[in-house]
DNA sequence: ATAGAACCCCAAGCATGGTTGAGGTCAATG
DNA sequence: CATTGACCTCAACCATGCTTGGGGTTCTAT
């Protein structure tokens, strides 16, 4: 026996649905997770799923980027310029933020114009939003699908 | 004949072609808004859609909103609260606006607050995450279908 | 009067991010 | 050895926010 559903003492390999306990998600999530590339497992002899522990770091790695804002495929492509052989270590997983970060403060930024305009504009009377520096046509809306009041997508 | 496909001067009604190209939407949007309850339109002697001028800000105020990471429903709610029977004023739009605004702040403290953890935690070379303060477990994750970085469930 | 643009409605389709369920296998326990 | 829970795959489904397309009508210009 490799490990009890109820946790052993560290375990060296763990099961879809020990992953799905500790990492806070369910095993649908990391079936599907697993469609889309963005984690991957061993397999023992009865076909089921082995994961080393390091795939919890990565689940929450991807966790946290999903609320900075970030799709899956670019979480994905992210995760793909992580080293190929060896465990991604502090410097990587570092580099892996600093561009998060960014990515994270512009959106704030934009966020906290949007904030500091909303109330003149959508107070003022004036008849014409074109002219509004709130009224950005081509500008991005919340992609489809993602997002939210930081709340949840569905 | 009312108003032409090119603006002419100051048509009192507007159909779904011009509120579409005033407003920067797509017509299939404003249908698909009507459909929702977020937007409503009159009918002339054809079938065709009849909107008075108020529509325009009533859809920027949409598409501002949804900059701000509401959902529709929310923001059909929101507009729900408007008077029944005038047209909304400077003080409507002002009310609406101060509890987006709110709701954009909060959201904003969270982006901000997970940007200041982002780096510390991720290069960090701490094994657990469930002791980190980026893993939210129950924590709201953007909403399927919503949002984006400020791209595009969603 | 007639062509062509614009409009109508409805159903279906797309993308994202998952979840659910059916039908069947594997593993740990008594 | 049998049960039971965990796991497997695959297809279908849900929600959001639209877009696309088909088949038919109405407008506007000439």
């Amino acid at each position: 026996m490799a490990q009890k559903t109820k946790s052993a003492a560290l375990p060296r390999e763990l099961t879809v649905g020990d992953v799905a306990r500790r990492a806070g998600v369910r095993v649908s999530t990391l079936h599907y997770y697993e469609s889309k590339g963005l984690i991957t497992s061993g397999r023992n002899g009865g076909n089921q799923r082995r994961y080393p522990r390091a795939v919890l770091r990565r689940v929450a790695v991807i966790r946290i980027a999903q609320r900075a804002g970030l799709s899956l495929s670019e979480i994905r492509q992210a995760l793909e310029s992580l080293p190929d052989g060896r465990q991604p270590n502090r410097r990587d997983w570092r580099r892996l933020s600093s561009a998060w970060r960014q990515s994270l403060q512009d959106r704030i930024e934009n966020l906290v114009k949007l904030r500091d305009q909303l109330e003149s504009c959508m107070g003022c009377g004036c008849v014409c939003f074109r002219d509004c520096p709130l009224h950005a046509p081509d500008d991005a809306l919340p992609a489809p699908g993602r997002l939210a009041g930081e709340h949840g997508p569905g």
